[in-house]
DNA sequence: GTGAAAGCGCTAACAC
DNA sequence: GTGTTAGCGCTTTCAC
C-alpha cells in the first residue's frame, strides 16, 4: 500500500506537507506543490479513509436510512436513493445504505461506531418512534418525510397538499365538473402516513373552493379486482358528465387507464386523469400522462444540502422545507 | 467519545482486554468478560469504526456498484440492492452504494482508499471495459452478470437461458402451440447484455426442439404504441390458434394484459402469458402472472457468499455461478 | 513555506 | 489468562 509518507519520501519533503497539499489548508510553494503532485501522480496514492477519518473525525461518508418493509412502494424509493448517491458524489461524499424495518439500531451503529458524518432518514411517519433517538445521536440527522413532532430535526419534504390543489386544479381547469381521488384500499395504514391524507385533503379542498363536486373513493381491498369494482361504477357517470381522475401511485394510474381502454374511453377527451408520479414513470404508460411529480430529486437535493450546511456548523433548528409540485401537462387532460 | 481505554479503566483491566473480549480472538475468564462486558453496557461503548480499520485492515464495508443509466430498468435493480443490504446487516456488515455510469473511478477509490473489503459489480455487460482494472485491485470483486471476458473475476448470474426455456415449456406444457416471444426495441442494445439473447434463445430452441411455432417479436420504436401496432396483429391470430406469449419484462406484461383485455380475450384461458418478472410483481398485475422469477434475493444471496469465501481466503478462479429460474403457475396459463 | 512529532482509537504481536 | 506496547496512516499542532 502506498501511503503519503511513501509520497513524501518520493517528493523530498516532509509527511505533513504531502497532507497539506491534498488539503489546501496552508500555503504551498508552486515547486513544492508541483513535486508532491508528481509523486502522488506517480505512485498513485490514495489516501487511506480510516486512517483519515481517525485522525479528522471526519468520515466523508453520510448514512442513508430506508426502511423496505412494503415491496410495493419499495420502487418509488429508487429515485431517491439514485439522486442523493450521485449527489453525494459530487460533494466529494459517499453513502452508506441501511435498510432497517424499524427501530434504532442501525442509525445507533452508524454514528456510534463514527462510520458517518450524517444521517438522511427516510420513510418517516407520523408517530416515529426512532425520531427521539435520531434527535440525540452524535452526528446530524435530517429527515425526509414528516412526523407529527420532528424532535427538533430538520426535514424536508414533498408538498403533498400543494400536489393535491394542483392536480385537483388542473382537472377543473381543463373542464372536469366532478373529481374523483383514488383512494388507498383499508390495508395501507393512511394514518401512519400523514402525506396520504395532506394529498387527499389539497385535491378536497380545491374541488371545495371551486364548487366542484369531488369525493374520494375507496376499494375495499387491495388489487385490482377490488379496485375494478369501485372504480368501474365511476367510469359509468363519466359517459354523461366531465369525469376527472386523480391517481396517487403509478400502480393506480396504469390501473385507470386499463379501465379506460376496456370501457372504450379515451382518456384527455372522454375523462381527465391526472396522476402523481415521475415524469418518466408518466411517459411509460400507454398514454403519458398529465402528472405531479413528486420531485424525487428536488427533494434528495434539499435533504443533502441541510445535511453540509449542518456539517459547516449550522445549527439544526427543526426546520421543515417542502418542495413544491410541478404539474406537466401531456395527454390525459 | 467512549473509547475502549475508559471501558478498560471502568473494567480495571487492559485496553487489549477489551478488545479480545469484543472479538473473542482468545479466551477470557468469566469473571473479566462480566467486568468488561458490563463496562460496555454502561458506558454505551461503540468501537471506532475507522481505528478498527487502520488496525485491523478490515472496514466491515462491502462496496456495492451499480449502474443507474436507464432510468426504466433500473427499477429491477431494488430488490438485489435490498437482498444485499440486508444480508450484509446479517453478517455484519455494511453496504457502501455506488452509482456510476461507466468508468472505473469509484471501484478504484473504494479500493484505493481502502473503504471497503470487496465489492460487488452490478450490471455487467458483455465487452465490460471496467472488469480488466476490476480484476486488478487489491479487493476481491463479485460480478452480478457475465461478460464475454471475466477477466478472472468470479460471477454469479441468473440462468437466462434455461427461464426462457422454462417459460416456452410451460406454454407449450399448457397446450399452446404457438410462442410469441416479446423481444426488445431497436433502441436496447441487446448485443450489449448477453442475458436478453440467451433468453431469446432459450425460448426458440425449446420450441424448436419441440417442433412448436415460435417467433421473437421486436416492436419497431420504443412504447406503447410500437408494442400495440407489432403484437396486437399476433393476437388477432389467438382467436383461431393456441397463442401463448413471453414477456421479458414487467411493463411488457402489463402491456400485452392491457392489450388482451382491450380484445376481450381472457388471459389462461384465450391466449397464455408467461412474464419474467419477480413473484411481487407477478400478484400486482390486474391478473396474476404466470412468471419465471429472476430470482433476486437468490443472486443477490449467492454473490455475497462468495465475496465472503473471498474474504475467508479463497481463491478467486473466475467461477461462474447460475442462479436456476422457478416458475410459478398462476392464472395465465 | 516547511518539518518534526504527537496523537486519533484500535488490533495484535510479545511478554509473563 | 492478562498486561504492555508498537504500530496502522493520517491530521494538526508547534516550532523554525
Amino acid at each position: 500500500m502506498v501511503t503519503s509518507k511513501d509520497v513524501a519520501a518520493r517528493a523530498g519533503v516532509a509527511q505533513s506537507t504531502v497532507s497539506y497539499v491534498m488539503s489546501g489548508k496552508r500555503s504551498i510553494s508552486p515547486e513544492t506543490r508541483a513535486k508532491v503532485e508528481a509523486a502522488i501522480a506517480e505512485l498513485t496514492y490514495h489516501p487511506n479513509a480510516g486512517a483519515r477519518a481517525l485522525a479528522s473525525n471526519r468520515t466523508s461518508v453520510i448514512g442513508l436510512v430506508v426502511s423496505m418493509s412494503r415491496t410495493t412502494e419499495m420502487a418509488g424509493l429508487l429515485p431517491f436513493i439514485e439522486a442523493i448517491t450521485s449527489d453525494a458524489r459530487v460533494r466529494d461524499h459517499d453513502i452508506v445504505l441501511v435498510t432497517e424495518e424499524a427501530g434504532t439500531a442501525s442509525l445507533e451503529r452508524l454514528s456510534g461506531r463514527s462510520l458517518v458524518d450524517a444521517i438522511i432518514l427516510m420513510d418517516v411517519h407520523l408517530h416515529d418512534a426512532r425520531l427521539e433517538r435520531a434527535a440525540q445521536l452524535a452526528v446530524p440527522v435530517v429527515l425526509i418525510g414528516l412526523a407529527e413532532d420532528n424532535h427538533g430535526l430538520d426535514a424536508v419534504d414533498f408538498d403533498f397538499e400543494a400536489a393535491g390543489i394542483m392536480a385537483a386544479e388542473e382537472l377543473l381547469d381543463r373542464g372536469y365538473t366532478r373529481v374523483v381521488v383514488i383512494g388507498e384500499p383499508p390495508e395501507v395504514n393512511v394514518r401512519a402516513y400523514g402525506f396520504i391524507a395532506g394529498f387527499e385533503r389539497g385535491a378536497l379542498e380545491a374541488c371545495h373552493r371551486r364548487a366542484a363536486e369531488a369525493e374520494v373513493l375507496r376499494p375495499a381491498a387491495p388489487g385490482w379486482n377490488a379496485f375494478l369494482a369501485e372504480v368501474s361504477e365511476q367510469i359509468g357517470k363519466a359517459r354523461t358528465s366531465r369525469v376527472g381522475f386523480i391517481a396517487r401511485t403509478p400502480q393506480t394510474v396504469a390501473w385507470v387507464l386499463q379501465l379506460l381502454l376496456i370501457g372504450h374511453l379515451e382518456p384527455g377527451r372522454d375523462v381527465g386523469l391526472v396522476g402523481m408520479c415521475t415524469d418518466e414513470d408518466s411517459e411509460t404508460f400507454s398514454t403519458p400522462v398529465t402528472n405531479v411529480s413528486p420531485r424525487p430529486r428536488e427533494v434528495s437535493y434539499a435533504a443533502m444540502n441541510r445535511v453540509f450546511e449542518l456539517l459547516d456548523g449550522a445549527e439544526p433548528g427543526g426546520q421543515i422545507q417542502l418542495i413544491p409540485p410541478r404539474l406537466t401537462r401531456r395527454c390525459t387532460t
